[in-house]
DNA sequence: GTCTATAACTGGATAGAC
DNA sequence: GTCTATCCAGTTATAGAC
């Protein structure tokens, strides 16, 4: 096992705090190593530049994401023909629960870094997210066609996409503890239901035309 | 009426052009009126200072954007009891057609400025666009709560708020001209349709619990 | 090596002459 | 309406005391 304060943790744990600070391109590799206190080849060697390392800053974070994903959507397939309600619920409770841990972690900035570089990714990240995302997809879209055979394949990859938007929205505008958040409580389970409510019929409507 | 070369217009017209480029903060008054050619306190002369101007470019598309969209409003309250549908309609299609005519005059950048504005906004227009959009709610909100009864008025405002929370994702990402957009058309009636099939049933869902 | 005082610079705002 | 000169606040750099 890695010790907690390894190089390429101390790395990480520098790179996470000056990329929520300053931003993604406001941040050098220098003042990276600088915080960190280790040399600026480490980097290189550890991550492969600067920009793997940023992709590694967010997928220590996305990637648990993403698994407990896969995870809820796969305890929701058990059951033969999950309802719309029961895997919108399975694919957003990981990002509601992340937000609200973040947020009691005094990582609100974080947070909205994370949603930044989700709806306004640079040249360092961009298909990145798109990649993360690709398991989700290929589990998610076979469910929910098969739960809605009326609606065009098309159809409900882009509705999809819009509610992912709400989800990063929620994820850059994240409030401060104490703040109302956009749901109106702090309750993830209420915070689900609303956006389940609103989602499922949505997903569900007949394809217009 | 005023020359299109006056010292606002210049001013307005460089500031725009800078806080697109460099971002809001990146942006100094110094910059602008060396950009604009004039003096550096005819900004505070004829806008009462940075932040006033920063407000002023944005209103200018902004401004006719709410006009446009209370006009839409005002129509579709004229048969009574319009439907969900039709108010949701004359409340998107305004933006829509700002993003497509942006786009199409190659200001794609200054597009996503002000989807940015509104999504984070900076110490100098928090506040200010809700400003701007209480009109607009004044007018949208008692036409919706007729229209829909059994929906508790505030789970409309919540919903109402991720609707927005999509419009303005959508300046915030508009592509480039000729790159497809989220809704996977470039014709306005049709991606008016989308949003509207996708919206209308989730707005009109029973209040959940 | 650490700390503090001061200088230099930047950016916003305002008064007053023209 | 325009301009110069100036003030004020915040930031960074540096020198010199300890």
């Amino acid at each position: 096992m890695a010790k907690p304060d390894d190089t390429p943790a101390r790395i990480i744990a520098a790179a996470e705090r000056l990329f929520t600070e300053g931003g993604e391109e406001a941040t050098s590799i220098r003042a990276i190593t600088r915080e960190a206190g280790v040399n600026v080849a480490a980097v290189h060697y550890h991550f492969g530049g600067r920009d793997p390392l940023l992709r590694a800053v967010l997928d220590r974070w996305i990637g648990p994401l993403n698994a407990q994903r896969l995870r809820l959507l796969d305890e929701a397939a058990i059951g033969d023909d999950p309802a719309v309600e029961v895997l919108l619920a399975a694919f957003l409770r990981p990002d509601l629960e992340l937000i609200a841990e973040l947020r009691d972690n005094g990582q609100v900035r974080f947070c909205r870094f994370m949603g930044r570089a989700y709806s306004q990714p640079g040249d360092a990240i961009v298909g990145f997210m798109d990649q993360q995302f690709q398991p989700i997809g290929a589990r998610l879209f076979p469910l929910l066609e098969r739960s809605l055979p009326d609606v065009a394949p098309t159809e409900l990859r882009i509705r999809m996409r819009l509610v992912v938007t709400v989800v990063t929205a929620m994820f850059a505008t994240a409030p401060e503890p104490g703040q109302p958040g956009p749901l109106g409580t702090d309750d993830i389970d209420e915070q689900l239901a609303r956006l389940v409510a609103f989602f499922a019929p949505g997903l569900a409507a007949p394809t217009p035309r």
